[in-house]
DNA sequence: TATGAATGAGCTTTCATTCAT
DNA sequence: TATGAATGAAAGCTCATTCAT
């Protein structure tokens, strides 16, 4: 083994321009970071940013690719494979805090969905993969509102938490923060 | 008196430019934004946008001024002036969803709050106030859950609705779907 | 009148980039030539360039189309006008001669065809008209060798006599040097 | 000994990197071409070019070196070694393209002689060597034009002829091709 | 008020070259 | 010999801003 398998086959300077990057891009937008505050945060030159990705625009292909298709892939773990309507919702709202606590720049990323628009890839959002399953469970009878209402505040509440507890505006310990956000949106949805 | 006064005293030419300016500010972001693009759309050259604004910023500034004061005198009049929590809730579920229907850019532009933020604005956006009610209402025992939450559960809710809508992802005719957002959001709080 | 008729419509500025851009581009190539050079001897900065073609290739697709037009338009007034092919062949000569010795910038540009390769524009050399018009003479009867040798034999000739001319090499007087290689050519041909 | 002797010496990978720099300067100009380009198709890496050659101009110093010097060499042994002037334009023809169609890389890279002007090689060309020799013919009085037209006629026809040729616009047999240059031109000078 | 040419700083990208391995 | 990451200078181009008209 030498450190190199899948899509994780990326170098150490690799790792972390993505990851610088993530940062800068879901702080100060696409248009707003450029190649020289990357490099000089990653601590090497600009040129050498080529070498591993062919142009800017591939870096945020890249991080829209992967960051989405991680959260996808938990929300799918961790959400989709509940039973009921209402620990689906708990459920999601917990996975979604979680990594917003756990991934700030991730989050952010997805979240400022400005910077998707700006490179045109609105529909790749997870929100895709939810509202599908708020219609199914609608067509069920176990969803109380609309499949649309639904995505609106389950997702929306979360977004909302987050920018809110990134502006240091929330009193509550962030686990208390979690749990009512819960209740909330289950009391609401189910 | 020629209709000309204190800061609304601008003439056709520097309201198209705010006109255009929001909506691309709005879409493309500031940086994303250029002085060609805004005057291409005014129909004038770039030059002359500086006859009506000293400089790029100073458009931003002026809009996000006006713009998040627009809104807050609305809700102010809408909203605060109902008695009950529940009659403050469904209205303000309604004006934020009316007002981002018929002035699509401007709330876009308060939403995407990554523009602000890439200008310091984050604590200027009407959120403030609305906190500010939800604490008040929570201190006389009216709201069910913590102000924090409230907040993020109505504002982000609309916000996420709105996107929704404008991906055509929504399959309900206005009204009712600002009325399920309603009751949904109301239900939820009160 | 303003000044700004049909082709001709371009600004001084404008008229000197050309001018400069064909000078260089003639002597140091397309690659060899940069912006900064062409600026720095039009006497303005590089950005002012760019208000005045959209891309250094727009430059050159310019002076290719221009300069291969006049060229041919001065082959089609001076050369296919004369009767005999002997005719044709001694203004040939002539007016490309004349034409490399008064704009040998032009001349150069269309001669080193490395340039044009480099660019894609190989086949709109006016070689494509005058080996057209050997073909025809030909046919008739009128032409001793077959049409691609006479080509190669006028054209090059020209081209390898003003390689010459320019490197200091020739030791007769203009006039002299045209006429000698008229007649020689003509008696090859004809 | 081991078959590596003086400026001989090179390495199969040695000879692959001249092969292929010879081919793409020849074609796209030494500004043109970058190094990547031909580590690429050598199918080697950038750093290692510099095992081999301690610069990009040190390649083509050498190539302008070796080809030219092989060209030359071709010359004197087939050309000047023949009696009267008529065969050794005759000769000089045959020469030439023969070389042109066995070594096309080669001869264009001669030819486009831009490539040779960007790097000050402009006098080495084999062109001083047949001017002296139709210089000596001239004084002889066995040459009818002057030895500047004979070169410029000899040497451009073949060069128009063999661009001609590349471009695939002749419709002649090879060895006919070459046949008919020949005759058309010991006609004209001779 | 408006134009449009120009500036100058800064951006993304390229590329010859170096160097540790 | 060869790799491949990195440098650093320079390239093409963009863009907010200025200014003469």
């Amino acid at each position: 083994m030498n450190g190199k398998e899948g899509i994780w086959a990326y170098t150490p300077t690799k790792e972390r321009i993505i990851k610088v990057a993530l940062k800068l891009f879901s702080r100060k937008g696409f248009k707003g970071t450029t190649i020289k505050d990357i490099a000089k945060e990653v601590g090497i030159t600009e040129g050498a940013i080529y070498r591993h990705f062919a142009s800017k625009e591939k870096i945020i292909y890249f991080l829209i690719t992967t960051v989405s298709r991680e959260l996808e892939e938990l929300i799918k773990e961790k959400v989709f494979i509940r039973g009921s309507l209402k620990e689906q919702v708990k459920s999601l709202i917990e996975t979604l805090m979680r990594y917003a606590f756990e991934k700030p720049d991730s989050f952010r990323f997805l979240t400022v969905y400005h910077i998707l628009r700006e490179n045109g890839f609105e529909k790749r959002l997870p929100g895709g993969l939810i509202l599908e399953n708020f219609k199914r469970a609608y067509m069920r009878g176990e969803l109380k509102v609309s499949p649309e209402v639904a995505l609106s505040v389950a997702v929306g509440s979360v977004e909302r938490a987050f920018i809110l507890w990134e502006m240091g505006l929330v009193n509550l310990p962030e686990d208390r923060f979690i749990e009512e956000l819960q209740e909330t949106v289950v009391s609401a949805l189910c």
